[in-house]
DNA sequence: GCTAATATTGACCGATGGGTCAATAGCATG
DNA sequence: CATGCTATTGACCCATCGGTCAATATTAGC
């Protein structure tokens, strides 16, 4: 920021209207991964996507509706594969599980990690947020999947119990893990492998189901 | 708090150096939970203390500091227990996994929920917290556990794999619903039981773990 | 080029809240 | 009752940061 000439001087000001929003939540989903809700500012948000702080506010009202956006575009990106992959509800348990806990263990490493922290820690802040992520995302998702065992219990493959606790039995440990290693990625402690929990936890959790 | 005319009135001032610090605390316990660590205030504590902000700072030299005297408190003082419910290391997995998860049920109602959401929330701001929690309450209750499915596998009770990945599996699904209550509480949202999830997932987990 | 329209800027404002400290009130001691 | 010690107070300080807006640079149209 200081020393070095200025590279390359390009101008100061561009008129990019149509651009600046997309890249103002690229900037902000990374300083809020990076700061969390409460230490992100908007100025670092602005310098991060090469605009004044001015110009954000121009896109997004305040800061909850810019984490609004972020938290948004995060998830709808990334998601929306889940129910593609789930579609088949018939097919039998032994292929759906091992597939939906595949797919949890990509999001570990993704930034979608870091929001669902932040998410955790404000939904208090964001009662609307937080209603807005169960409808769309959590809500979808543990119906589908405790369709997928009602259904794998009419069948008679799966044994007697409240469906919705089995889709705990069966993501829970997922979800334990991915918080694991946001929480202690930076203390020292050996974080769980996803993958290998993934598929141990998948011909653990099949077995345990069966009648 | 306005009106009724004062209840009581007492000394305006008390001189009681023993009792503020856990006077304190407790308050900044209820303020924490209530409102997260970000949009606690100190004034908030200090009154709820019955407290000059002033006083709080004699004691605690910042909030981060107050945090941590919290935490502190509130770990210690619920999971102590933890380690005495599962001395019996040898007992078949059969005892001590329903012993378990019934404990961890209990905590979904108790202020330690909270603590853990605003834990899970602060990690980054507070690495040496998150070291502290770590070592004191997560790797041993890990460790713990990961010992008795070893030794079970080593009695020929638990089929191979992991041990540590597999104690993800017993205590997954319990935090995930613990953080799922937390986070949803106040959401239209149907809250699963924990008792019954804790009963129920312990009978699969166990299915799912037999050779 | 000239001009109107507007996207962009960054200095500025006001509120908030962590943290300080000199004054004060309660208590113990003789 | 006088006195010294100190626990307690709350007015104050000031850095931070969300949010505003009049000025300005850029672009499009002619």
């Amino acid at each position: 920021m200081t020393g070095t000439k200025s590279e390359a001087a390009p101008r100061r000001r561009q008129r990019r209207k149509e651009a600046r929003p997309s890249e103002i939540v690229a900037a902000a989903m990374a300083v809020f991964v990076e700061e969390g809700f409460g230490r992100a500012t908007m100025e670092a948000v602005a310098r991060r996507a090469g605009v004044a702080k001015g110009t954000v506010f121009v896109y997004f009202p305040s800061k909850q509706d810019l984490f609004r956006a972020v938290a948004q575009n995060v998830l709808s990106a990334n998601f929306a594969g889940f129910e593609a992959a789930a579609t088949g509800l018939d097919r039998p348990l032994e292929d759906l599980i091992p597939l939906l806990l595949t797919q949890a263990a990509r999001v570990g490493d993704s930034p979608i990690a870091s929001i669902i922290r932040i998410l955790v820690a404000e939904a208090r802040s964001f009662p609307d947020l937080a209603q807005v992520w169960h409808d769309e995302v959590v809500a979808k998702m543990l119906g589908l999947l405790t369709t997928a065992i009602a259904r794998a219990q009419a069948r008679g493959e799966v044994r007697a119990g409240d469906p919705k606790l089995y889709a705990f039995s069966i993501f829970g440990p997922m979800m334990a893990g991915v918080i694991f290693r946001e929480v202690f990625r930076d203390a020292d402690a050996e974080l769980p492998n996803l993958g290998e929990l993934a598929a141990q936890h998948a011909r653990a959790i099949l077995d345990g189901l069966r009648v």
